[in-house]
DNA sequence: GTGAAAGCGCTAACAC
DNA sequence: GTGTTAGCGCTTTCAC
């Protein structure tokens, strides 16, 4: 079924089922009544490719994404999808793995698809992906971290006050040594960091490396290897913030292997308030991403950028909320 | 950037460089270098969509999952669209929500995009779509679920012997009034609360709808609504079998809110095991499906039903396997 | 109001 | 071996 097809059984030319399905003015009534009935009757519906070739777009906005992509990253697209698609652009996915040839895969195939726009939900390491956006001078925009230095829109969290809140947290219950569980490549990591050390500081706590662990990625997996590790060599730990729910729940494993209870023995902070958090027993005290907000954000901040319109588009720095459940408590006297 | 562009700047011909770039024979070797250094130079990437115009195939394969798909489809999406690539084929998903008109949208969607495949992970209500898979007579492969009346392909996991082997591993543990969290929509429900009837029936236990909760979805939410629901009509159980493991991670939640405790006060089995199941605490027995296995396999089947090779394919069910983690234990004496 | 014609970037059949 | 040509399905001038 195409467009050609329809206008012979129409009895018109192309031009005028082009000119009824894409709701442009100037065809008779009659005639475009016919030419709906005939659509809906064949559920004729234009060839993507075909129109994208002469439009010179796509209406398509890709979503880099890691190929692992955890519940909090998961959340965020749907949401991201969903207010694109309000703003009437398709979503196409490209999932990348942490190795330099993967990123240039990725690359390759956005290339391939002119595309509209791209939203990064994920840093990647080669300069060159950064150098091809740049160049491009396609809209893009970052989401869940920043890069200054590139002049890219992005819309984050604060995530260095969120970490800062955290550690703060189990500071005023009373904890004076608090483990560190982070992870590996991504900015937020280091941010949330730096946050951390801010609230031990700010304590008159001294920072001591000894009770960090660096995990090289973000999975519950890597959170139960880290609070092992930790377990072992950091005595006299009575809390934990570790920088991802995963790792959190990761590390609140072990603790149970271990014989320990949470929060009876350890207290344990996360990050972002992924969905299962309030459901895990006991619930997880997080900080907790306006995740909405930010998709939502994200959305509008492209569909501006497609049209355009630039008018009050800036990056965002999102605030963020302590979530406080069960998972944290005094510390034993 | 385009194929003309590289043309003329190595002096031949547009067909010279659709001949190198698409590994033809009949170039001569000097040429093919000069070529594909420029290729490599200017980075350029050829137009998807010029190319499927032409070509009447679009090396894309569309996925329809649900809008709220849970870690378990999440993890097979990773799989399948990992396998697809591997074959040379594109990945396009197609999120759709349990409501008439998003599966009409998303039929629209389908259409447009001219898909050499169609994977579902998911069961659409309207016959319409059904109608137009089978009309189109487009490649397609249903996943985790099946159609028998439809003659599509299915790969699926034997849910009823399951659901059986799962209730069994309760009763042999000696519990006797076991309650069933249940969810809708869905066909492997019903052949989940099949299994667990058969085993109650296998052990001369009467199957008692009043220890029966019927959720309305499959979300961690929905678990601990029901089991609430469950907990305050339905007295004297030891144990529960939930359909899917989120269900199960929201029941055990409601459980720690009444202070009774897993497996001591009651015992809690899930299905699918997702990967957060072996790092809860207490980690959740559950029933494996081999979801490395049936992803694998369904994009085995989508490549060769795509080439027309149909020697040897076959719908397929999979077994599984019962994971015997630390939610479920013998009743209290 | 409507149709004819051109062209988007690419590939394949055919000519040389 | 290589170039010329036609055409995929669509939209958009430009005539009429």
């Amino acid at each position: 079924m195409s467009i050609k097809d329809i206008a012979k059984l129409a009895g018109v030319s192309a031009s005028t089922v082009s000119r009824v399905v894409n709701q442009r003015q100037y065809v008779k009534p009659e005639i475009r009544e016919r030419i709906l009935a005939l659509v809906k009757q064949t559920g004729y519906v234009p060839n993507n490719a075909a129109r994208s070739m002469v439009l010179k777009r796509t209406f398509t906005v890709g979503i880099v994404i890691p190929d692992t992509f955890n519940m909090f990253q998961r959340e965020l697209f749907s949401i991201i999808e969903h207010h694109l698609e309000g703003f009437g652009y398709r979503t196409s996915f490209f999932f990348v793995k942490w190795e330099p040839e993967s990123e240039m895969k990725c690359l390759r195939k956005l290339k391939g698809e002119k595309l509209d726009g791209i939203i990064m939900i994920h840093e990647v390491s080669h300069p060159e992906f950064y150098e091809y956006l740049t160049a491009s001078s396609l809209p893009v925009v970052l989401c869940t971290f920043d890069r200054p230095e590139l002049e890219f829109l992005s819309i984050h969290v604060n995530e260095e006050e969120g970490a800062r809140a955290a550690t703060q947290h189990l500071i005023e219950l009373g904890h004076r040594r608090i483990g560190l569980l982070s992870g590996s490549y991504f900015s937020f990591a280091a941010q949330r960091t730096v946050g951390y050390k801010a609230a031990l500081e700010a304590a008159g706590l001294a920072f001591d490396e000894g009770i960090v662990e660096r995990a090289p990625s973000y999975s519950a997996e890597e959170g139960r290897d880290g609070m092992r590790s930790l377990l072992s060599r950091a005595k006299g730990l009575t809390a934990v913030f570790a920088e991802t729910d995963e790792l959190a729940i990761g590390a609140i494993r072990t603790l149970f292997e271990a014989g320990l209870s949470v929060p009876g023995d350890l207290s344990v902070v996360g990050f972002d308030d992924i969905d299962i958090c309030a459901f895990l027993s006991p619930g997880l005290t997080t900080v907790r991403q306006p995740i909405h907000e930010m998709g939502k954000k994200t959305a509008e901040l492209m569909s501006a950028l497609i049209a355009g319109e630039l008018a009050g588009v800036d990056s965002t720095t999102f605030g963020f909320e302590l979530i406080v459940r069960e998972s944290t408590a005094r510390p034993r006297a």
